[in-house]
DNA sequence: CTACAACCTCAACAATAGTTTAGGTCAACA
DNA sequence: TGTTGACCTAAACTATTGTTGAGGTTGTAG
């Protein structure tokens, strides 16, 4: 009835955290959090009665989740990333920069990529290069279009 | 039995396109350009024997769509896009110009946004200030993170 | 004329990243 | 004690971007 989303009143003293809080103070779903766990990138203990309960820890751990996901590193990535840190002592704030510097060179890459296409769309749009064989935007994809020797008539 | 995917031979003089030409110069499998047609983003007609026969200016639409795609646009919206092209007269070079500005804007948005994350990445991981309120990385996503008044411990 | 490659449609499946719903449990407040 | 809000699981559903397969038709080469 939507009311998992609306932010609980928080316990008398937080020590660790339900489910709810988390996803209040990280601004992530309830729903999203059970899937993040079902897929490996966080852990909870139960409470006695079944509930999940998260150590602090896991808030910087969402907020690193959904900083990289910004970065368009799939999850899959991510969680591979995130099994680097250490298992049973809290990460410090070096192994968190650590974490950091692999994505920022996939970052960095992208940026590039990215710039490149932006220099070259307009002008590569508009001209007649776009025929797959001498386009520089389209170039990657050429090994595929090629036939075999042939009369090839001059392209669109 | 994967035949589909192998470059047909050129049918006799080409003034308009099967499909599996379309595939063989565009990079784009058959499967693809199927599917692009079910949603509009390219249209065919009929031969006798109800093969699809595309115009060649086809191929340019299916660069259009690979570039823009590649700069991370859904294909909805570039179908909305290509759907300001004019209709009964074959786009002219400025009509792509045109169409490609727009992108160009998004594109340039799009590269902004991972320029400032990836600066801010290192240093902001690493630091305290993920703690949802404070970080710059983390900001956009405060809204959901508010809870009311409260002694609000230091967070993790 | 017979094969076989290329084509057709329709339906199911795939991966990613979750959300929604149904049916039930737990816990805190009045 | 009873109600309500937060929680639980499992399964189904969403959207995007296609691919794969089954079953049948077309067209071209020999």
């Amino acid at each position: 009835m939507e009311k998992d989303q609306t932010p609980p009143k928080p316990r008398p003293f937080p020590r660790d955290l339900s489910v709810g809080e988390v996803a209040a103070r990280s601004g992530v779903a309830v729903s999203a959090l059970h899937f993040y766990e079902r897929q490996g990138l966080i852990r909870s203990w139960r409470s006695q009665g079944n509930q999940r309960r998260y150590p602090r820890e896991v808030l910087r751990r969402v907020a690193v989740i959904k900083v990289a996901q910004r970065t368009g590193i799939p999850l899959a990535s991510i969680k591979q990333a995130l099994a680097a840190l250490p298992n049973e002592r809290t990460p410090t704030v070096d192994d968190w920069k650590r974490l950091s510097e692999g994505w920022r060179e996939e970052l960095n890459e992208r940026i590039l990529k990215l710039t490149q296409l932006r220099d070259r769309l307009t002008g590569c749009i508009g001209c007649g290069c776009l025929s797959v064989r001498e386009c520089p935007l389209r170039n990657p994809y050429d090994e595929l279009g090629r036939e075999g020797p042939g009369a090839r008539l001059l392209e669109d």
